[in-house]
DNA sequence: CCAGCCCCCTGTCGGC
DNA sequence: TGCCGACAGGGGGCTG
């Protein structure tokens, strides 16, 4: 479940062995793990195109990694379970036998994209914004203030969970982080979106800047299936306050952490810091 | 505009 | 122990 500060992990991890590298060739076994563009509408258009482009930067946008070549930007989505990482030509394949998609680089080193559910993409383009939906504001840009998430609320009215997860409102907050700045928020998940006042609004806002720093310090949250690129596991599960804690204690107030789904995602939350909404409708 | 559902996939886990 | 359904959820798409 990379969200935005296991992504940003990812990133931060590959700049190192990366950049500097050029391609060679790619290889892949499933047709699906290639995100067809019109620079790269297949794998032989892919290969030829990379072929001797060398990684310049290494940059995230909402979930997506954006590695900057001479000309284009191979972009990479782990969706749910995807992993990225840059590994010696003869590590034992079969070490990982999720690996859908390789770039052979110069070095006697391969990127490696493995993604055991396949629901990830690599995609090779020149234009960003033409492959990615609308996507909305870096919640942990300057740009991001209090008034920012203020006007992304305006003209909306639905579960402020559901909107959270919306990445045309906020890019990068997936379902666990959505679930902790609630909770820090004292927020409860189906509440009207149109319904937050000031303080709360306020409240949100640090929750989530809050809540996506310290997962960054903390290297993302390794639930399952997400890595960092150098194969150890992030930290960032150990600090969970309501994710993944159905039925174990509040750590503020001792009741137990309930679960419900909001917008087919589990939600988790505390019924007494985060009161039920008497009007969900009206 | 929004809620709900399906789909893409496969590993894991609880129940029987 | 083995089988089976439920569940995990990022994101696109469709329907009511």
């Amino acid at each position: 479940m990379p969200e935005l500060p296991e992504v940003e992990t990812v990133v931060r991890g590959l700049r190192t062995p990366l950049i500097g590298r050029t391609a060679r060739d790619i290889w892949h076994d499933w047709a699906r793990t290639i995100r067809p563009t019109p620079i790269a509408p297949d794998p032989a258009h892919f290969a030829a195109r990379i072929a001797g482009q060398t990684f310049r930067a290494i940059e995230r946008r909402a979930k997506y990694i954006l590695c900057h070549l001479d000309d284009d930007i191979l972009v990479v989505h782990l969706k749910m379970t995807g992993r990225l990482y840059v590994t010696p030509d003869d590590a034992i394949h079969d070490a990982d036998r999720w690996v859908h998609f390789r770039v052979q680089l110069d070095g006697g080193v391969q990127l490696r994209f493995s993604d055991a559910r396949k629901f990830g993409f690599v995609a090779l383009t020149d234009d960003f914004s033409r492959l990615a939906p609308a996507l909305g504001p870096e919640p942990l840009a300057d740009t991001y203030n209090i008034e920012a998430l203020r006007a992304g609320l305006h003209g909306h009215r639905k579960a402020i969970k559901a909107l959270l997860l919306d990445q045309a409102f906020v890019a990068g907050v997936g379902n666990i982080y959505a679930d902790e700045s609630l909770h820090d928020a004292k927020i409860h998940p189906l509440r009207a979106s149109d319904s937050l006042n000031d303080d709360e609004i306020a409240h949100l806002h640090a929750a989530i800047r809050r809540a996506l720093t310290d997962g960054i310090e903390r290297e993302g949250a390794s639930v399952n299936w997400y890595r960092k690129p150098d194969g150890t596991s992030g930290k960032a599960q150990q600090y969970f306050h309501v994710y993944d804690r159905a039925g174990e204690p509040c750590l503020t107030c001792g009741t137990p952490i309930e679960k419900i789904r909001v917008a087919q995602r589990g939600t988790h939350y505390c019924p007494v810091c985060q009161p039920t909404p008497t009007l969900l409708k009206g």
